[in-house]
This record gives structure tokens, sequence and C-alpha cells, in this order.
DNA sequence: ACCTGAACACCGTTCAAGT
DNA sequence: ACCTGAACACCGTTCAAGT
């Protein structure tokens, strides 16, 4: 740490901070995540940081969307509610494994973020091939997500078996995809 | 503030200090509840808060079971659909005024506490009338709030209007409501 | 039992330097 | 442009006193 002097490189990239970001993460939880945690791991000075982040909420934000990268993607020509399940599902399973970063989704009502709005136009093209547009479509969207991640903010440490959760989830999905996509 | 002697008493409750830190959420959110604005707020030092709570996690706990209070209880022997949708409606839009906290709720996995205890068993006792008991009934209580709470968190500030927010909540619930009692 | 004073071990962020 | 040192304005919480 003290072994740089003032005007030495220590070749940081806005990788390599994300990255360090991520294991921290991974490694000690959410509460763990400070800048001054991200730095130490880094080996610089706590405000190097800000040469390559604006600040802890941009920083956290692209934590945020780089999580939903690992969403598996549905097949875009496959059955539209088969689809929509799939893709609910895999979003479920890839919050799980993080599950301190979802109150964050909802406090930033969602997500912004490129990997966030590919996954949405994804589901819309589903809907839009079950015949389900427009206002409909948004609204349909809206539901779906709220209650996936609402799930995976419940859906870890409480009195229910793993197993009896993840049948309630689906169950409710089930329901709601029947109201999205009647037939 | 500094008018009073080691040893001098300023009065202070519990109750006191859960007002303040409500008076504070309402005036300047989330991000200003911190214990040292409680104290300041009441003209004591900060930490003569912990003769009254037990540390800030305590009392954040109380603030928001204190909140479901506010909750309409549905006629537990009126239609149960009907009462279903009555408490989740009348839950969204007691969250929706105090939207900082509904990711606090989540956090914590919905809320321990009197308050949303008694609401858990009203709703179990609508459903059980409806013939859903059991382990059902539990899925069916879990995927209603989940839902609710999530709704909750992603229902200002978004790029949709309250009403037209307030409609999507509404179809998703009785989609939801369909599965759970069918018929 | 209830409160103050002082302190501890932290935060995020900014500002002025150095190369 | 990238980094350090130092500092600012905060946090929650604890501990030793006072009455």
């Amino acid at each position: 740490m003290g072994t740089r002097n003032p005007g030495q490189r220590a070749g940081l990239t806005r990788g390599a901070v994300l990255a360090a970001a991520n294991e921290l993460l991974a490694e000690r939880g959410l509460a763990a995540l400070t800048m001054r945690a991200v730095a130490t791991r880094l080996d610089v000075a706590p405000n190097a940081l800000y040469s390559h982040v604006a600040n802890k909420t941009a920083l956290l934000d692209e934590v945020l969307d780089e999580r939903l990268a690992l969403v598996t993607e549905p097949d875009p020509d496959g059955d539209p509610a088969a689809g929509l399940h799939a893709v609910m599902t895999s979003t479920r399973a890839v919050l799980l494994d993080r599950p301190d970063l979802v109150p964050l989704y909802l406090a930033r009502q969602g997500a912004r973020g490129p990997h966030a709005q590919r996954l949405g136009e994804v589901m819309l093209g589903l809907m839009d091939r079950a015949g389900v547009t427009g206002g409909d479509a948004r609204e349909a969207l809206r539901v779906l997500i709220v209650y996936t991640i609402g799930f995976a903010a419940l859906g870890t440490g409480g009195p229910l078996a793993a197993d009896e959760t993840a049948r309630s989830f689906d169950r409710g999905l089930r329901w709601l995809l029947t109201g999205i996509i009647p037939g």
C-alpha cells in the first residue's frame, strides 16, 4: 500500500475495480463491499478508485447489471409461455446466488443497464408472438419482473426449505403466465 | 444539547425515539434516518438512544412493523377472494407512502413483528374459508406478500404513471387470486 | 436506570499535490 | 491521466463516568 509514491501508476482499470468488487461481494457480502475495502484489495489508496468509477452508486449499478449477463436467454422462436417461464426461472436462480443484491435491484426500481434492457426486449418479443402487445405487454413484463425479484428476495434464509420455495415460485409464475397468455 | 450534565435525565422514552425516527423518515427520507439525527431531534447525545433501543436494526424493525398497523383489515366473514384483494391493495397503498422502506422489508425477508403476524393470520383465515389450507395456503400467502411488496418497490418514480401502475398491480393480483382460489 | 463526554473504528468523497 | 497524502464531514457503537 505505502509502496508507491504520488505519480506512480498502479495499472488500475475499470474492469479490475469491478472484478474486485464482485469478489468482495462473493466472499464477504454486501456490507463488506466498501470503497475502502475494494481499494485495499487492489492495493491502492481509497481515492484512486475515483479515477475509474464516478462513485459507489455507479459501481454498484454496474455490478447489478453485470449479474444479469448470467441469465440464460430463451429461444426467441420457441413457445412463448415456455420461454417466459424459462427466463424468469433462470433470473431467479441468478439472483438467488447473491441475495444481498436483491434489495438493491428493488431500490433502483429494477435495474437499468444494457443487460437488463436486452432481457426485457427478448421477453417483449415472446409476448408479441403470443399476441400480447403494447400496454398489455408492458404491464405483463412489469408483473413478471416484480414477482421474480420479489421472490428471489424472500427466497433464502426463510423458514421454508429451498425446494418448497422453488415450488411456490413456480406455481405463482404459472398462475401469472396463464393470466398473461390465456389458453 | 450541551444544556444537560451527566446524570440529568432527558425524559426519553422508547415511544419518543420511535416517533422521532418516523418523523425523520417522513421529512427527509431513509438516508437521513441516522441514530445521530434521531438523537439531535430529541436533543440528546447520540448514545442516549441505546438506553431505549438495542441498536439501529432493532429501531428499524419496529418502524417497519409499525407501518403495517395502518393496513385496513378485511371482514373475516366476507368473500375470501375479495378480502384478500382488499388487504393486498391496502398494504400496497401503505407501503407506497414510504417507498424508501420497501427494500428493507425485502432485506429482512418480509417483516417479523406483531402487526405482520396478525395480517398473515387474517389472510390464512380467509383462505381456509375458501378451502385452501396447509402447505397450499402458506405457499399462496408467500406469493401474495412477495408480489405486493415487490410492486410497491417498483411502484414509484418509474416511467409509468401512478394509475397505470395501479392497474398493472390489480391485474396481476387478480391473476394470482384466480390461481389460488379457482372458480 | 438514564444520560453525558469522549473515544474507537469505521465510512464516502474532495482537494492539492506529484509524475 | 492516474495515483498518493491528508483531510473533511460524517457514521454506529462502546466505555467510563456522573446522578
